[in-house]
DNA sequence: TTTATTTACGAAACCGGTTTCGTAAATAAA
DNA sequence: TTTATTTACGAAACCGGTTTCGTAAATAAA
């Protein structure tokens, strides 16, 4: 590697301009304590030179870093494509720095990034749990060093703090509830996990729907995807087999919609005459699905927005105390031709 | 906000341990100067009261972040999101921090982005120009300080220092010359810039392929989106009003797909009899469109991981030189329905 | 047994900023 | 004109690590 170029300082500004050290700090940070003219000076020679100063210096006696950290489980979903660009949008708006890690849905690697956090490397943490995750003791020993932390979609109810989430209960009433109005009898349930808490209300907001509806809940309607997504799939396709006519389909999250239509097509299933289909989606391309696809559409952008919002203002403002409870941005039901006219 | 907890210091575990600093340092980095025995209870010690370093103290000393900077045009595309995930995997197993900015295309943003990056925030960079960007002199400036900068996707050849790309030219060819034999007589090349490099080298594939056969190139069969999305599809409809049977379509970026389809749709202009679209694409739903789109498919992950990979390796080894030529990694045609068989 | 070398540690400087506190000079108040 | 206050700056400590260099004690070599 090219060596380092030795970096210009403060202190070889000071030198240049007859200046002690800490008046030019105090030029740069634009202190009362310095004169105008002092600070032209000072500024002008930052220009010239074109000094940035050094963050990691100034994060060690300040204290903070200006830098929040992201913790989801994956990027390919576009849920959390939409989250990040939200995210940004604040963090670019207020001159945050993003540092994003990725848990793959492993415990162990989410407990591992929170532990690197207790060290003051971010100010401020968001984020959406593994589907492993059903402790949080590694998120109450963060909080317990004083790093505020918000969840966003995936939160976790033990742990008190403020959480930005969708109707995921309400959306998937409705959606069950649309399913059953457009004659299906029997409706599987699609999902990844039995814990994250934006299944389980998901699964909730369905059982209601059959409750109010005298339909029957069954458990072997419930469908839980496992790792293996060959296994998955061959076990939906039998599933799918087995079903009459008037059977619907739940998705509770986006990536199971593919292989749903995979299985019809494999099965020669059409949708919707054979089966309808409803999922959970941020995709674009639903809309151009074969058929198009009804889906539940989350607020992706304006979570990730108002929770690196709120995260913000918890950190500048010094007597602010983040709101403790939930914050609810509702999804939206897009009819699409998956589900009959 | 709440108060941040007192951190617990190196210099605790010193007094606590009856050590000195400098002896704490050296056993927790496992330095051949400090007994066995002593680097035991040391390490006992950081255990017990679960101590993690400060790294910005560290980096300040080291100068070195274990930080690498990414910037991207946007994370909406599956090609960023899988790319991150590539870049993210290399990261998590070699102990390297990933800070994300998005330039949304902008030049000025992406130059603010890097004049940051001056400040030593992070140890090297792996970028994606913005579609705007056809300057480089702010590259230029951050190379200059001594941060290694390698490009990922979209280049600027004027720039020597290590690339990973795709063979744009090469699969653009064979896209083009792929619809040719399926019947078109007339090839429409979608882009949404005219600078960058991924679509000069995509569009010089689609021009040798149109000599290769004997087909006349026209400027009027180039049609460049602007931002405005409303505008663009409009346009698009018309130029396919007016196109005969026989045309065909070849979308160079991902995000060109769904407006084309959207535009047929509504023209009821049935793909592939009437039109014949291919387009580069990383998204998992271009097999469930209708029809099922023939996608160039680039290797998002794999360019991501080798970005990543080379650069850590430069960072890591001494005197290890990036290679300054292009690493082509290929991407593939994958034929389905939008084209006839 | 004496001298040379190695082992294992500590003191202090250092990285590059920020902040506290002190003070001469300038200005305002008495 | 004398005293009190304000202005504008600098010296030095500090943030929390790492690294250099020095050295007493232990061990090896002569």
């Amino acid at each position: 590697m090219k060596e380092k170029i030795n970096n210009l300082t403060i202190k070889m500004l000071a030198r240049q301009l007859g200046l002690s050290v800490s008046t030019v700090s105090k030029a740069i940070s634009d202190s009362h304590e310095i004169s105008a003219s002092t600070k032209q000076r000072v500024n002008d020679l930052v220009q010239k030179l074109n000094y940035v100063p050094n963050p990691y210096a100034s994060s060690l006696r300040t204290r903070n870093s200006k830098t929040i950290g992201v913790v989801i489980p994956e990027v390919a979903d576009s849920f959390f494509a939409q989250a990040i660009n939200g995210i940004e949008s604040v963090a670019q708006e207020k001159g945050y720095h993003v540092l994003i890690y990725l848990s793959h849905e492993n415990f162990e690697k989410e407990k591992k990034i929170l532990k690197d956090f207790e060290s003051g490397r971010v100010d401020g943490v968001l984020i959406s749990v593994a589907k492993e995750t059903i402790q949080h003791y590694h998120i109450d020993a963060l909080m317990d060093k004083g790093v505020p932390i918000i969840f966003f979609d995936r939160v976790m109810d033990e742990v008190t703090t403020a959480k930005i989430i969708t109707n995921d209960y309400e959306s998937a009433r409705l959606a069950t509830e649309h399913l059953i109005k457009k004659g299906c009898n029997r409706i599987l349930f699609l999902s990844f996990s039995h814990t994250l808490s934006i299944t389980c209300k998901r699964l909730a907001g369905y059982k209601k729907a059959l409750l109010d509806n005298q339909l029957k809940y069954a458990d072997n309607n419930i469908f839980t995807f496992s790792n293996d997504a060959k296994k998955d799939y061959l076990l939906l396709q039998k599933k799918l087999k087995s079903a009459n006519k008037g059977v619907g389909i739940l998705a509770s999250v986006e990536k199971l919609a593919l292989p749903i239509y995979k299985a019809c097509e494999d099965l020669q299933l059409s949708i919707p005459e054979d089966v309808q289909v409803i999922s959970f989606s941020n995709s674009d391309s639903a809309a151009f699905l074969h058929p198009p696809l009804t889906t539940v559409t989350q607020p992706a952008f304006e979570i990730g927005k108002t929770a690196a919002s709120l995260l913000v203002k918890a950190l500048e403002r010094k007597n602010y105390e983040l709101p403790l409870e939930e914050i609810v941005i509702p999804s939206d039901l897009i009819i699409r031709r998956s589900t009959l006219p």
